[in-house]
DNA sequence: TAATGAAACTTATAAGACAACATATAACTT
DNA sequence: AAGTTATATGTTGTCTTATAAGTTTCATTA
């Protein structure tokens, strides 16, 4: 027999509210009628309505600013590239397999920080590093000021796909993180951080890429060999 | 002076439970406490819980279904086909972002590809190769079996996160795709892929990179330039 | 044994209230 | 006149308390 077709009252204004953004009857940048207005235009609560308005803004199609309201977000590939979270959360197992990965884009992401750095990235930098050095002995804190260092990097390319990715890979690697720190140690750490930086001052693009694939490398290194 | 902090219930609640997902506290198809049981363990009232549950599940990491209880989602890659990419058309900075990262992706893909390539891998991609010759004046069939390549060159890695992020961009750029090839043409596609195999099969892991590179930026240039 | 049905538990939806925030305007001070 | 503070209004964020609508469990019954 045919199915009676359910379909629950949120997922039906999701629809709703898509098909205005698609046909472009909200166009982007526009501000949305307020969560009173639309509840009243939809006849549904607002708990509905607001569970398609989070799960829109979820997707990166709108934006909620409290106080001021809701606006069509003009879709970027940088917010297609949540959906590589799954990807990453539910494949946990294979540490190897991330970093490997995370080899290829921070040798990447270094090759363009170096083209792109301006004297006030250099110096936040330096400010990162220092900020290291000074918590050499507090490995949680050690190993934050590692991925800020990183995370300074991607956005220095001012590349938003490249930042994005950048954010997603270190949610995963965090987990992970604390515990690499603390077997590794924060020994060659600042070691490396502080020769990036001298040849990213000095605009040398292949000696910084070498020196990241080298800090990544070791790093993977460590960890195989852990599990031994 | 320094700023408050200021992060919304909802926002520290999805951290929350994101991290007993990632850190693999929930392992997937297993089931989560209930709504009344998670909102007594965090401390917040079930409107931001829930907020923070649906969140998660649009992002695909969680499943709720009406009178059982939420489980945590087993990785499918069907889930990421059924997304709302096809309704949009990335614009030019955009499709820029992207090739800028793929470039890095594929360079760091092709090296890892050169060393890790066997006989079989190899037969396969001469075969892709013939294709693309074969359907030069075609050029839909063409764009595709470029990307058959590059996903190629992607599985003969064995690394599964390099694999799954490939398929993801693919996913971006498939929409503009078929314009790019429209503009560019089939001329340089078949030239790179012959070369690159070339250096492959001679286990030349530089050259092969340095050809990949070209291939991606000439990509670049041109799209850039035809906007002027 | 198999079917029924009530109870308990789950998520979905509702309504109303108040908090937190942004913005514009009025009132006040200098 | 210009700058500052208070107020009003409208917005999203959060909470509380219900009720609806599913699923599961298990004792009861035919």
């Amino acid at each position: 027999m045919k199915q009676v077709e359910r379909r629950s009252i949120s997922e039906q204004v999701f629809e709703s509210l898509k098909e205005q953004i698609v046909k472009g009857k909200w166009a982007p940048g526009t501000k949305i009628p307020s969560e009173n207005q639309l509840t009243e235009m939809l006849g549904v609560s607002r708990i509905s309505l607001r569970e398609s308005l989070q799960k829109l803004a979820t997707l990166g199609l709108l934006e909620s600013r409290q106080g001021e309201g809701t606006y069509v977000k003009k879709f970027s590939a940088a917010n297609y590239m949540n959906t590589l979270l799954p990807f990453f959360v539910l494949d946990k197992p294979d540490t190897i397999n991330v970093l490997e990965y995370r080899k290829i884009v921070e040798v990447g992401t270094i090759g363009l920080a170096v083209e792109r750095a301006n004297q006030d990235d250099l110096l936040k930098l330096e400010d990162i590093n220092k900020r290291m050095k000074a918590n050499i002995n507090d490995s949680k804190k050690f190993a934050n000021e590692d991925l800020n260092f990183h995370i300074a990097l991607a956005e220095i390319t001012r590349n938003p796909v490249i930042i994005k990715v950048n954010y997603i890979i270190r949610d995963v690697l965090d987990s992970s993180m604390e515990e690499i720190v603390n077997n590794l140690g924060t020994r060659d750490g600042t070691y490396y951080h502080e020769k990036i930086l001298a040849a990213m001052k000095a605009k040398d693009k292949d000696k910084a890429q070498q020196l990241m694939e080298e800090h990544v490398m070791i790093t993977i290194n460590r960890i195989s060999e852990k599990g031994r």
